[in-house]
DNA sequence: TATGCGTAGT
């Protein structure tokens, strides 16, 4: 008897001890911290079904699908919670039909079920599903899923059928109304949204809570501060909503002023003010604020290191990362980005590679450094080994191949493609044309339609940039219409190229036409009318839209004054081309580069001052490029001086040694000052140097 | 003590 008491007391204290501990776990699974639940779990000598379900949601809040799903599979028992929470995981990382199938497959569906496949498809977008899975419902339907379905249809725009179920249901409860409140605040439509607010029959601080973020959505700060001073006790949401508000609409100060006056600041509200400061990166704020806060998170972390890097503080940032008491990839990939825009790859390896558990946006980030950097075999390695891929890593390998010149590994990749997205396809029409491949830019835009991807402006900057660089006129003239036609005319990246292919294609006055009709005129806009008249030998023209630019108080800038000096160039402006060459620097603080000393040469060249041509090219400041020793080559041509143009050519065959037109031109020079000798033997050089062809454009290395 | 529908921060 005894013996059998002493039983009941050692199973009933068991049975505190799972208690317990089911509830410590469920408190470590809903702050996230998984690893700790997880050696709790371990340490478990008995556990039960919720001590189960505890874990499961754990893992599947850490994003942890797959375990989650095999902690399932291993389960002793499974009750309705364990099914639905497993059910629950699949919908949240859009695994629609694992949802569903195992929907099909649950012995006993009750209301959370319904609800969660309403949802789960809902969210999906699927609305004619998610409505079927609602009317399929046994037996009286709970609120819960009518306002899954209400949320659907609010949330994809659709307030006229959110409203229509809302009157039909036959309970509806606070989270109904604000279901449909939520679809009108969160889409804009504030009007609407305060007709509906001010008929509703049931309300509670989330609908004025609702009503305050649209407000702030729409960027009107006034409206929201009066709508806040309306709400009778206003919740730490509805304070940090304003905050935000103040935060966005770079009032700072006000913010801080509210910030200090609210009665209860959780950590929300400290992140809002963190990344306020750090948005205008006023850092010292910032760090100041960081250190004050009693409670840090990911968001905390990865807004104050993305802030320093920005403000270019590496090594702070790197100090401060080393304090981290837990790991947050997004702010050691924050660390990374910096690095790798200052080229930095080795650091940003090694913090990549001391990261335990990377995600896509992670291995993307280090994929696309490698890329930056040039180095694509790594990247090729690195994209090799990914766990996970998506659009942006497939995209990153394409234009990286492209950009390298490799444009039959671009396609290789592209070809292999599950889903492709706009971006992809510009990636590769991009790549033909930066590759001189225009005929196969302008197909892959056909085959791009076919595949029914929309087209953006910067589509259609590569498509007409390829047609300018045919001089296809008529092919150029179809694009524009399709511009008008899909409403990109009006962008100013679709006008600039439309001024470039029609001045392209010789017809300057169109280009002039697109330029005045053009809504807002940028720098670019500018450059390419002096671009197309330079191009078209009107010099005068040219000037006079350069002064005009000026007149109306834009600022030239190095693409400027390449056009401007082109066009004195083939104008024979000499004497105002050294003008404008000559004030660069002092008039519009701009150091001549490369091509400005190109045109120079080419402008003296012409007119047969070629020692004078000379004599400005040995005196630069900076290293002469192909494009300087290329024109006084031509000029030498124009002008039979076959001692100077050997020696342009020399220093063209060190810059360019593969390209075969530089050896076949000074041949030609040579031959035609009578020099055979010499002729023939550049032309054996040719042989000699192992040059055929130009560099393969299609990447067969 | 574990699972569903509406509000704030990347």
């Amino acid at each position: 008897m005894a013996a059998a008491g002493a039983a009941k007391v050692t199973a009933a204290a068991a049975a505190t001890a799972v208690f317990r501990s089911n509830q410590e776990l469920t408190r470590l699974a809903r702050s996230g911290q998984l690893a700790a639940a997880r050696r709790l779990f371990d340490s478990m000598p008995r556990r039960n079904t919720v001590t189960y379900n505890a874990m499961l949601s754990a893992l599947a809040r850490n994003g942890r699908i797959d375990e989650a799903r095999a902690l399932f599979d291993g389960m002793p028992r499974r009750n309705a919670v364990s099914w639905n929470a497993m059910i629950a995981a699949f919908s949240d990382h859009g695994r629609v039909a694992d949802a569903r199938s195992l929907f099909d497959e649950m012995p006993n569906r009750d209301d959370f079920s319904w609800t969660l496949m309403v949802s789960c498809y809902a969210r999906a977008g699927e609305l004619e599903i998610a409505r079927d899975v609602l009317d399929r419902m046994p037996g009286d339907k709970c609120a819960a899923c009518y306002n899954a379905m209400i949320s659907g249809y609010a949330k994809n725009g659709r307030f006229d059928d959110a409203v229509k179920l809302l009157k039909e249901m036959p309970t509806p409860d606070l989270v109904s109304w604000n279901s449909a409140l939520a679809g009108l605040t969160q889409s804009g439509q504030m009007v609407r949204a305060g007709q509906f607010f001010d008929e509703m029959v049931e309300k509670d601080l989330v609908s004025w809570n609702l009503m305050l973020e649209g407000f702030v959505r729409a960027g009107d700060l006034d409206g929201a501060s009066t709508f806040f001073a309306r709400i009778e006790s206003p919740n730490v949401v509805s304070w940090v909503t304003l905050l935000n508000g103040y935060c966005r609409a770079g009032k700072i100060d006000d913010a801080r002023e509210l910030f200090d006056k609210m009665p209860e600041r959780n950590i929300v509200a400290w992140n809002v003010m963190l990344e306020g400061y750090v948005r205008l990166s006023r850092m010292e704020e910032a760090c100041n604020l960081f250190e004050e806060m009693p409670d840090k998170n990911s968001i905390s972390w990865t807004s104050i290191v993305s802030g320093l890097v920005r403000a270019g503080k590496l090594q702070e940032a790197k100090d401060l990362l080393d304090q981290m008491p837990f790991n947050c990839v997004a702010a050691k990939t924050a660390l990374m980005h910096g690095y790798l825009q200052r080229k930095m790859v080795g650091e940003a390896r090694q913090i990549f590679d001391g990261i335990e558990v990377r995600d896509t946006v992670c291995w993307n980030t280090m994929l696309s450094g490698y890329v930056q950097c040039g180095m694509l075999e790594e990247a090729m390695l690195l994209f090799q080994r990914m766990p996970n891929t998506d659009t942006v890593s497939w995209n990153t390998m394409i234009a990286g191949y492209a950009q390298g010149g490799q444009m039959r590994k671009a396609v290789g990749i592209f070809k292999k493609m599950n889903r492709r997205n706009t971006v992809s396809w510009n990636s590769v029409i991009s790549g033909f044309v930066q590759n001189g491949l225009f005929v196969d830019a302008l197909h892959h835009f056909m085959l791009m339609r076919r595949d029914t991807k929309r087209a953006d402006w910067s589509t259609y900057a590569s498509c007409l940039s390829a047609c300018a660089n045919l001089a296809a006129l008529q092919v150029g003239r179809q694009f524009h219409s399709l511009l008008v036609r899909s409403g990109h005319i009006n962008d100013s990246f679709a006008g600039n190229a439309l001024i470039s292919t029609y001045a392209k294609c010789g017809r300057i006055l169109e280009a002039k036409q697109i330029f005045d009709e053009m809504i807002v005129k940028d720098i670019v806009s500018w450059n390419s009318l002096i671009d197309g008249y330079a191009l078209n030998g009107h010099g005068t023209e040219a000037i006079s839209v350069f002064l005009e630019m000026k007149a109306n108080n834009i600022r030239p800038d190095e693409v400027t004054l390449v056009g401007i000096l082109s066009a004195c160039s083939r104008a024979g402006f000499i004497d105002e081309g050294l003008k404008y060459f000559n004030s660069m620097e002092k008039e519009y603080s701009l150091k001549p580069v490369a091509e400005h000393y190109a045109c120079m040469a080419d402008m003296l060249g012409r007119a047969g001052r070629l020692n004078e041509a000379f004599e400005l090219v040995q005196g630069m400041q900076i290293q002469p490029n192909a494009g300087v020793w290329g024109a006084l080559l031509g000029a030498c041509r124009l002008h039979k001086n076959d001692e100077l143009a050997r020696l342009a050519a020399e220093k063209l065959f060190e810059l360019e040694p593969r390209k075969t037109s530089n050896y076949v031109l000074l041949s030609n020079i040579s031959a035609e000052a009578g020099k055979w000798d010499e002729a023939e033997k550049t032309r054996a050089s040719i042989k000699e140097k192992g040059v055929h062809k130009p560099p393969g454009l299609a990447g067969s290395s």
